[in-house]
DNA sequence: ATAAATAAGGATAAAATTGTCCTTAATTAT
DNA sequence: ATAATTAAGGACAATTTTATCCTTATTTAT
C-alpha cells in the first residue's frame, strides 16, 4: 500500500512517540535498530519528518537526537503521510484513474469508496499518541526482529 | 496502493471483458488506447495475464488479439492480482512488518484488520464479469481520456 | 577554545519499476 | 507459397525508489 519510506516514517514516528521526550531524545542508530530499517535511509526520512518541526523534532550535539513534543503527539497519524508526501495514497482511485469520482466513476468506485472512507477515517481519527500508548501496554511490535 | 503494472492489468482485463469475445478479439493498440496506458508496457502485462490462459486468452495473426472466455469472466477480480503477482498487497501489514498477526500485532493491526478484510472480500467476491457489466451500463469509465 | 557527539545535507550508487524497440513466432488470407 | 497481421519474447533504456557514504553544521562538555 505505502512505499518503504512511508512505512519507515510511520514506524519511526510511533517508536519515537513511545520512547522519547524533550528530555530523553533518541539517536538515529537506536531508532533504525528498533524499527528494523536501513540507517542512512531512515536518516533521510527523519529529515522529512523534522522539516519545520512538523511531526518530529531534533537536536544536534551530545545528548541530541530525535523526539516529539506533546503537541505533535496529538496530530493524526495522517500528518506523517502528509510529511512524507504520500497522503494521496489514501484518496486515489484503486484502478489508478486520474479522474475517478461520483460523477465519473471507475468500475470499482462504488465498492471501493467505502473502504477508502474507512482508510481515511483511520488515519485521520487516530493520533500518533494513540498508537504509541498501545505499544507501551506491551503486546505490540514495531520491528521485525522480536 | 497497487503498482502501475497492476493498475493497467485491472483496467485491461475489465476492458477486454467488456468488449471482447472469442469471435471479437481486441488488439494491443486498441486496448492501450482505451485504458490510457503505454502500449509496449501493456503488452508485457498482457503477457502475464495470458500466461497459461489464466485470465486472458490471445490469438496471433489477422483478426487475432486478446479476449476472455466465459469461464475466465467468472473469476474473482483477485485472479488478476495473482496473475501479476501482487496479491500480497491485500494481505500485508500496513506498517510493512514481516510478521504482523493477532499474536504479534503492529500498533495499527487491530484497526486495520477490518479494512483489510473488506479489501480482500471486495476482490474475492466480485468477478471480472461483474465489473464489465457495470461499465457497459454506460456511466462508468476505464480510461483517463474521456 | 577544543574535542566529541550528533543531525543535516549533498553526491552518488544500487535496485526496482516502468517503459521502448526490435526480432521472432504464429496465424490468416490471398 | 507468400505476404500481411498480430502476439511473444529478449534486450535494453529511462525513471523512480531505496540505500550508502562523506562532508558540514550545530551543540555540548571539558
Amino acid at each position: 500500500m505505502f512505499s518503504k519510506a512511508t512505512e519507515y516514517a510511520l514506524r519511526a514516528t510511533i517508536y519515537i512517540a513511545q520512547k522519547s521526550s524533550p528530555e530523553q531524545k533518541l539517536g538515529l542508530v537506536e531508532i533504525a535498530k528498533a524499527i528494523d530499517s536501513p540507517r542512512s535511509f531512515t536518516a533521510k526520512i527523519l529529515q522529512m519528518l523534522t522539516k519545520d518541526n512538523k511531526v518530529i523534532s531534533s537536536a544536534h550535539g551530545p545528548n541530541g537526537g530525535f523526539y516529539i513534543t506533546e503537541k505533535a503527539k496529538k496530530l493524526p497519524v495522517r500528518a506523517v503521510l502528509k510529511a512524507v508526501d504520500e497522503d494521496h495514497v489514501l484518496m486515489k482511485c484503486i484502478l489508478g484513474l486520474q479522474e475517478c469520482s461520483e460523477r465519473k466513476p471507475c468500475p470499482m468506485h462504488d465498492q471501493y469508496k467505502h473502504i477508502k472512507r474507512e482508510l481515511i477515517y483511520l488515519f485521520e481519527s487516530r493520533t500518533i499518541q494513540d498508537l504509541a500508548k498501545e505499544i507501551s501496554k506491551g503486546k505490540l511490535f514495531i520491528g521485525n526482529k522480536q
